[in-house]
DNA sequence: TATGAATGAGTATTCATTCAT
DNA sequence: GATGAATGAATACTCATTCAT
């Protein structure tokens, strides 16, 4: 991938990351990426093209943040990890998360499937923890991850902190 | 207020809701609404005033919502109450959540106090039940309840009707 | 209909007829025009529909045309006033004929039964005169006075004077 | 001339024929070529200069044509041949004549002394014959083989074919 | 109050063309 | 000779907004 494409897809994901789909001209994309703007529609077949590629390196990103979990062995190491999991979130990969998160909520590209093996895993732990209801646990469980995920994402890491030691403990692992 | 003017709010609501507000043009809500284009910039100062003015009616609606809660004086009940919110929202109201929710992201409109009035019950209830950390018990219920909500936005109710049960027997109520 | 709008329909029919359909800019128009580049698609649908206006004029305009010749009852009278029609097209309307021969070379103008009633009309005089095969002699004269139509709009009305007198009396009328 | 340069202007040949000089881009031109775009601008100094390429090879073809009409000594059978011309274009040439035809209407390409010679060589046969004004008889007969031309491209060979043996009777030859 | 004509800035996209390789 | 990346101007069209009526 040449060095200007590259340019284009982080210009295009801070942007589209921060400001919203629509309200991002291809035109910003280029000055941000500092190529002309008829390059954005060489690499890209138009804009939809350029949100596609975003979100499909996002499925690898995605793969690969999951790994270290999804092989953990040991059920309270497993739900451990996961529950740190949103706190570990690399700040420069914010504008790409929040991009998911915002991306949920258009119809095209909500879907819920995508987090499907970590509530598997989440529902292997709590059923090897005996659990009574593990697949419910683990949902449940999935979605305060969600939810603290997006909390940070908008309001700050620190505005969730308090919740990280709480939810150990809660979970005891 | 005037049939016209309110035609162009639920317009405006719907379109918002479903399609975005920056990919929501000014055109398509006067179409719906049947009304002239200018009508719009008669009633409203522009495009964002009348969003604003549907947000203005949201504090009123929400209030409206947590009303029964906050006034309840027995703590298992509030607490049966509030997880029951998100799965009594009535149907004519989801462009309305589904428009609150999406505008989280909007940094603008992003106002994590909105919901203060509901974790403050949660807190107070679960201090009552004695629970150890009622503060942080509070912000995790409050959290599932969000999640739960925008679930069903999303997917529909079904999608999270089975926590309904397991929520409240998780928490006694 | 506006005075703006007529303003935009004759650039419109100028620009089309004279640079031709793809190379004349909705920009240009709007500029010739005198108007904003905006109202041109308030007007008409888009660059097309622009054309299709003009177009539907057209056919009007040819009924009009076609009319004094239609009702001729004496056949020789007919035919000489046929023969005339070309070297009698109005200055002023050259452009609107130019168009029509122009978009005879896009197929979906391209109507080769337009001139129908005056080919038929042909056919009835050289018919009411004894020639043998009246149908193939109203066509040829028809291909002519095409032939002559557009030697005119291209290369002036002198260019094609010598004929006149020279059909007519070859067709003895 | 390479494979690719002849690729590129037959290419743009069926291209310009078909959509119009305008409304092809050299884009199209060179995915149907099945070269880069560059390579167009190394071949020819521009869009317009292919055009002009095309259009040289025009000249040359014309001359082929007219030839063994020219140097036909008899003529009766002068004008026998010249009347089966427009019969004769093979299918393969359709795209070049249909370009010839659509580029009379582009004040640039207009040139009305193209088929000179070959009203000059009816000119010349009708004067034989003892017609009183062979100029004009030629000129008429020039048109008609023009028009029946472009009804061939237009609208196909059956089209036209019923004036085939209705002329040549008609002019005895 | 309500309309609909009108605008000018902005939109995504295409274009012919250049240039380093 | 040939490519493919890159450009900048132009394209058709949309947008939020204004204004006279």
């Amino acid at each position: 991938m040449t060095d200007k494409k590259e340019n284009i897809l982080s210009a295009a994901l801070e942007l589209f990351a921060n400001e919203g789909y629509n309200a991002t001209s291809t035109s910003s994309i280029a000055k941000k990426a500092g190529v002309s703007e008829g390059l954005i529609f060489r690499h890209f077949k138009n804009k939809k093209g350029l949100l596609d590629a975003l979100m499909e390196d996002a499925e690898a990103r995605i793969g690969k943040l999951l790994a270290p979990v999804i092989f953990e062995s040991d059920p309270k190491k497993a739900i451990r990890k996961i529950i740190l999991l949103p706190f570990s979130i690399d700040q420069a990969e914010y504008d790409f998360w929040r991009l998911q998160f915002i991306l949920k909520w258009q119809k095209e590209y909500n879907n819920p499937q995508k987090m499907k093996p970590l509530v598997d895993k989440l529902s292997w732990a709590f059923s090897e923890l005996k659990y009574e209801e593990p697949e419910e646990e683990a949902k449940l469980l999935n979605m305060l991850i969600d939810t603290i995920s997006s909390g940070i994402l908008r309001d700050g890491l620190e505005s969730q902190l308090p919740l990280k030691s709480f939810l150990l403990k809660k979970y005891g692992v």
